[in-house]
DNA sequence: GACCAGGTGTCCG
DNA sequence: CGGACACCTGGT
C-alpha cells in the first residue's frame, strides 16, 4: 500500500492507462540504471530532484500517481521524461509489425523511451559496455555517490563533467569503472571544453545518424553506445541499437539481417520492446 | 575462485 | 573492410 505520511496522495496527474505508462517496464528495459524500487514504489533521480513514484490503477481503468513532489511539478517533468505528448499509436501501428516485433509490442505495451540527460546517458552507456546490468547499477550509484551532490540525504545528482575532471583519472579509479575511466574522462574533457556539443544534437534538424556520427568521434564511443546514447538521451526516437541481445534475436528470428527502415521513425521503440521481450521469455 | 558481461580500440590479413 | 584479441572488475 502507499504510504501517506510519505506520499501526497494518488492524483490523476498524467492521465494515461497502464498500456501507455508501465514504470516496471519502462525502468526495467535497460535504458536506465537509476530507478530502484522499494516496495510499490520506485525512487529516480532526474536532474537535481528525487522523485518518488507509486502506481495506482483507478476501476476506470486510469493510473494514478502517489509522489512526493507536489502534482504540478511531477507532471511537469514526468511530461518530459517520459514524452508522454507523443502518442506511440500514431507512429507505429503494431498489428502491422513482423511476427516477432508484434509480440514484442504486445508483450512491451507501455514500455516509455525515456527521455534522459545525454551527458548522464553518454556516461551511462560508456560504463555499460561489457558489463552486466547489476554492475552498471552500482557502478553509476558509486560514480554518484562520489562526485554527485547529496540532494536532501535522499540520493545523489548524476556529477557534472567538471566534477569528473577535477577528480582525475586518480579519483575515477577507485569507482569501479575499469578501463572505461579514461573513456570517461575524456568525453568529460570533450564536453566541458566544447569539442562536442550534446545540446546542440538535440535539436530536430540533426538526424539520429548525424547525432551517432558525431558521438563516435568520442574515444571509446562505438556504434552501440552511441546508439543508446542518441536514442536515450537525444531524442533520436529511430536509432536501433544492436548489442548482443539484439543481435541474437537478428540472428535466429530475422535469418541474421532485419530492415530496420520498416520501423520507420519509432525504430527505437521496437528495439525496446524486443530487448524487454527476449530478456522476459523462456 | 573462476568466469563472464547491453563493446570498442587496435592490429593484422 | 572483416576477424581476432585484449581489456578492468564486481556480481553470481
Amino acid at each position: 500500500m502507499i504510504n501517506v505520511e510519505e506520499f501526497k496522495g494518488v492524483t490523476r496527474i498524467l492521465g494515461v492507462t497502464k498500456k501507455e505508462l508501465d514504470l516496471d517496464k519502462t525502468f526495467n528495459c535497460g535504458q536506465s540504471f537509476r530507478w530502484k524500487k522499494q516496495g510499490n514504489y520506485y525512487t529516480g533521480i532526474i536532474g537535481d530532484k528525487v522523485i518518488k513514484l507509486a502506481e495506482h490503477t483507478f476501476s476506470d481503468g486510469e493510473v494514478g500517481y502517489a509522489t512526493t513532489l507536489s502534482a504540478e511539478e511531477c507532471r511537469a517533468i514526468l511530461l518530459n521524461y517520459l514524452s508522454l505528448n507523443i502518442d506511440y499509436n500514431e507512429y507505429i501501428n503494431i498489428e502491422s509489425l513482423d511476427d516477432f516485433a508484434k509480440k514484442a509490442a504486445v508483450f512491451g505495451q507501455g514500455i516509455r523511451i525515456l527521455k534522459q540527460d545525454p551527458w548522464e546517458a553518454l556516461i551511462t552507456f560508456l560504463i555499460s559496455q561489457r558489463n552486466n546490468i547489476p554492475k552498471i547499477t552500482s557502478t553509476v550509484e558509486r560514480l554518484c555517490v562520489a562526485l554527485g551532490n547529496d540532494i536532501n540525504g535522499e540520493g545523489y545528482s548524476f556529477p557534472t563533467p567538471e566534477k569528473v575532471i577535477q577528480a582525475g583519472i586518480d579519483g575515477l579509479q577507485n569507482l569501479g569503472l575499469g578501463y572505461r575511466d579514461q573513456y570517461i574522462l575524456n568525453a568529460a574533457k570533450w564536453v566541458y571544453e566544447r569539442r562536442i556539443d550534446l545540446h546542440k544534437l538535440e535539436s530536430f534538424k540533426i538526424s539520429g545518424e548525424e547525432a551517432v556520427t558525431e558521438l563516435m568521434q568520442l574515444y571509446g564511443v562505438g556504434p552501440k553506445v552511441a546508439n543508446c546514447v542518441a536514442l536515450f538521451g537525444l531524442g533520436k526516437y529511430d536509432m536501433f541499437p544492436i548489442d548482443i541481445w539484439i543481435q541474437r534475436i537478428i540472428d535466429q528470428y530475422y535469418d541474421g539481417n532485419i530492415d530496420i527502415s520498416k520501423y520507420g521513425c519509432m525504430a527505437g521503440l521496437v528495439q525496446q520492446y524486443m530487448f524487454y521481450y527476449i530478456k522476459h521469455i523462456e
